[in-house]
DNA sequence: TAAAATTTGCAATATTATTTCGTTTTAACC
DNA sequence: GGTTAAAACGAAATAATATTGCAAATTTTA
């Protein structure tokens, strides 16, 4: 399941995630090897660990100023309940993250919003029409104060 | 403070944001513009609205099973405190998201962990020992059925 | 310790990004 | 509506970068 990791590899991954746009030489470089070498490991983890490579934009930038994070509780603990719910929310892009939990609560969701009028829209088309779901609690931010999508190694 | 992107800005940046790695070309193509008309098109949005260009990895593959979600609620509604706070969990590579909220709640974490113990240690380290913290609430999620970090144009 | 497999670096090649510059389009003003 | 300034554009040349092929070195396995 896991893939083995060298201290090269876990360098390449490191300085990847903070800046996917290095050039493969002044990567190599930082880790010590030739330009092929480090390409083909870089190949490698490309296949294997790295899922994406992507641009971050600045949302205050683009209007999104508001996060919401919604706890979800669900009717009754069953596996096709959850199952649908979750591919509910993977169709929509205000929802950019959803975890299963576990205890009382059943689901944890973020969403990116313009306003607040939009966040009612999405509880009304989603949530308070769920006949599947018993109960959710909203806590709004104004301040995404850390966002880091590096795993450090 | 929010930039005007025009059509061709927005469709740009929605194929940035799926993938980074795609060639100014292929880019170009897609979005209809010559690559030198193209280029400087992400140019300027990398110098405005694009805050980095990232590799996501899949943090099952490299350990990282535990998804920890902590609300934390403090003594008191005071700035300095909030930003004592803000500062500390800022330097603690485990804690992924920081987001102040309004309500009873004052903050949600959203923490990577490879067990249990490593979160333990974190409660012990940060949350347990903090005078100016009443009191915090753990939500565990062993799946991350959604993670986006693209934001629809 | 020897054989097999993997990883490496160098040099040649192929892609791709980037610059230059003249042309076209858009925007502002009279 | 016509005129000018500014901004954005595309074609072609150039520069930078990634990529491949292959022999040598290293590591792993038996």
């Amino acid at each position: 399941m896991s893939f083995d990791l060298d201290r090269t590899d876990r360098r390449i991954l490191n300085l990847l995630q903070q800046d996917s746009r290095i050039s493969n030489q002044a990567l190599a470089e930082k880790v010590g090897l030739s330009p092929p070498a480090c390409l083909r490991r870089v190949r490698r983890l490309r296949e294997e660990v790295i899922m994406a490579e992507v641009a971050l934009i600045n949302p205050r930038l683009v209007g999104r100023y508001i996060n919401v994070i919604v706890e979800v509780e669900m009717v009754r603990d069953q596996l096709d309940i959850y199952d649908a719910f979750k591919r509910k929310m993977d169709t929509i892009p205000e929802v950019t993250q959803c975890y299963q939990v576990t205890g009382e609560v059943d689901f944890m969701l973020i969403l990116m919003v313009e306003d607040m009028e939009s966040y009612e829209r999405f509880t009304r088309q989603y949530l308070s029409t769920d006949a599947n779901l018993s109960k959710f609690r909203t806590l709004i931010s104004l301040r995404r104060d850390k966002f880091s999508t590096a795993i450090p190694l």
